[in-house]
DNA sequence: CCGTAAACAGACTTTTTGGTCTGTTACCCT
DNA sequence: AGGGTAACAGACCAAAAAGTCTGTTTACGG
C-alpha cells in the first residue's frame, strides 16, 4: 500500500509547481517540460499520471484551486454570525497573504477564466463552478445576515455580492503592477465605507 | 502620395483584426497566420509592416486600445462638472456597449495584463501607462468635484479612485460568463449607493 | 510607356510543442 | 529470493510556431 502514497505524492508534487508555472507564465504559454524541468521528471512521468495537458489542468483546478478558494474566501464566512465585518476580515486577510505570497497575486481564479473564456468550455465550466460556490457562500451569508439583525433588510444580497466580487477581483488584478500595501489599504477603507450603507442600523 | 495611404490602410487592417484575434484567443494562444487567414493576407504582407509579433501587438496597444479606453472612459469624464454622476453614466455606457460588442466583453486592457503579468515587462509597461491615465483622470476629476462643490471632502479620491477601477475591472470580467445585462444592472444599482457616501451633503 | 521600388505571395527553416513508445529501475508479494 | 508490475527515463514523431528569403505583382514618377 506504500505505492498508493507514493503515486499521491508524485502526482500532488507535479500538480503543485503545475500551478504555480501555469500561473507564472500563463496555460498556453506553458510547456509541460517547463513543468518537468522545474521538478528533474521525464516526460514518461508526467503522461504515466496524467492523460493530456487538458486533463492534468482540470485536475489542478478541481483539486488546489477549489480548496484554495474554498479554505480562504469561503470557510471564514460561512455560517458565521456578524456577515460584514467577517467579510472585511476574511478579504482583508486574502489580501494580506496575497501581499507576501506571489503565488496569490492577481487571484489565480479570475486570471484563469480570463486566460480560458472563449477558448475552452469546458475549462470554463470548471473555473466557474469555483465562481458560483463563493458567490452563493456570501449570498447565503448576507441572507443570515438579515434575519440575524446584523444587515438591514432592504439591500439585495445578490447585487451586493456581485458587487463584492467584482471589486475583490478587479483590486487583486490591479495588485500585480505592485505597491500591493497601499491598495490594499485604500481597498479596505472603501469597503468598510460602503458595508456602513448596508448594515443594520437601530430604529431611532 | 497614394501608396503611403494603402499603406497606412493596410496596416490598420491587420491591426484591427490582429486585435480582434488576440482578443478572442490571447496572445500566446494566436498565432500569426491565425490573423492572416482572418484577412487572406501572406506572411510576406505582415513582416514588410511589421517587424515582430511583439512589435505588433505594441502598436495595437498605442493605437487602438489607448483610444478605445481614452475615449470611453476617460474623455467622458474629462473636465466635467458634477463628476460623480458623469462617471456613473460613464461606466453604465461602457458597459452597455460591453454588453452588445463582443470585443468589449471582459475589458480588452485588463485582460491583456493579466495575460501579460510577469511575462514581458516591456509590454507591461505600455498597457499599466493607460491604466495610469485613467486613475489619475479619476483622480483629477474628483479633486475637482470637491472645489465646485459636488464631492465631499473628506473623502480620499486616490483610494476611491482605486476602489471604481477595481470594482470595474471586476465587474467586467465577470460579465463574460453572461447574464452581462443582470449584473450590469446590480452593478450601477450598488455604485449609486456608494456615491451616496461620497457626493456632498448641504450642511444642515 | 517603362524602369524602379513598394507591396505582397508563399515556400522554407528552425525551434518548440503535445504526445507516443520502448526500455529500464524500483519495489511489493508470495 | 525472484517474478511481476508500478513508476519512471528519454529518444522519437508529427504538427505548429515565428521568422526568413526569394520571387512576383502593382503602381507611381519621369
Amino acid at each position: 500500500m506504500e505505492k498508493q502514497l507514493k503515486r499521491m505524492a508524485t502526482m500532488q508534487r507535479i500538480q503543485t509547481t503545475g500551478l504555480e508555472v501555469f500561473y507564472q507564465k500563463g496555460y498556453f504559454n506553458t510547456s509541460i517540460d517547463d513543468i518537468l524541468k522545474e521538478l528533474s521528471l521525464s516526460k514518461g512521468a508526467f503522461y504515466y499520471h496524467f492523460q493530456s495537458k487538458e486533463e492534468f489542468f482540470i485536475s489542478i483546478v478541481q483539486n488546489l484551486l477549489f480548496r484554495k478558494v474554498y479554505s480562504s474566501l469561503i470557510e471564514p464566512i460561512e455560517g458565521q454570525e456578524d456577515p460584514l465585518n467577517k467579510i472585511v476580515a476574511c478579504f482583508d486577510e486574502a489580501l494580506e497573504t496575497a501581499e507576501h505570497n506571489f503565488l496569490d497575486y492577481g487571484f489565480v481564479l479570475s486570471n484563469f477564466i480570463t486566460e480560458f473564456n472563449g477558448k475552452n468550455p469546458d475549462i470554463m465550466n470548471y473555473l466557474q463552478d469555483i465562481m458560483k460556490v463563493w458567490e452563493v457562500n456570501l449570498v447565503t451569508a448576507l441572507q443570515k445576515g438579515k434575519t440575524d439583525g446584523f444587515v438591514n433588510r432592504h439591500i439585495d444580497s445578490e447585487a451586493v455580492a456581485t458587487y463584492l466580487i467584482s471589486s475583490y477581483i478587479g483590486i487583486r488584478t490591479l495588485m500585480v503592477e505592485g505597491n500591493s500595501k497601499m491598495l490594499r489599504y485604500k481597498y479596505i477603507q472603501q469597503l468598510r465605507q460602503y458595508f456602513k450603507l448596508i448594515e443594520y442600523k437601530e430604529p431611532a
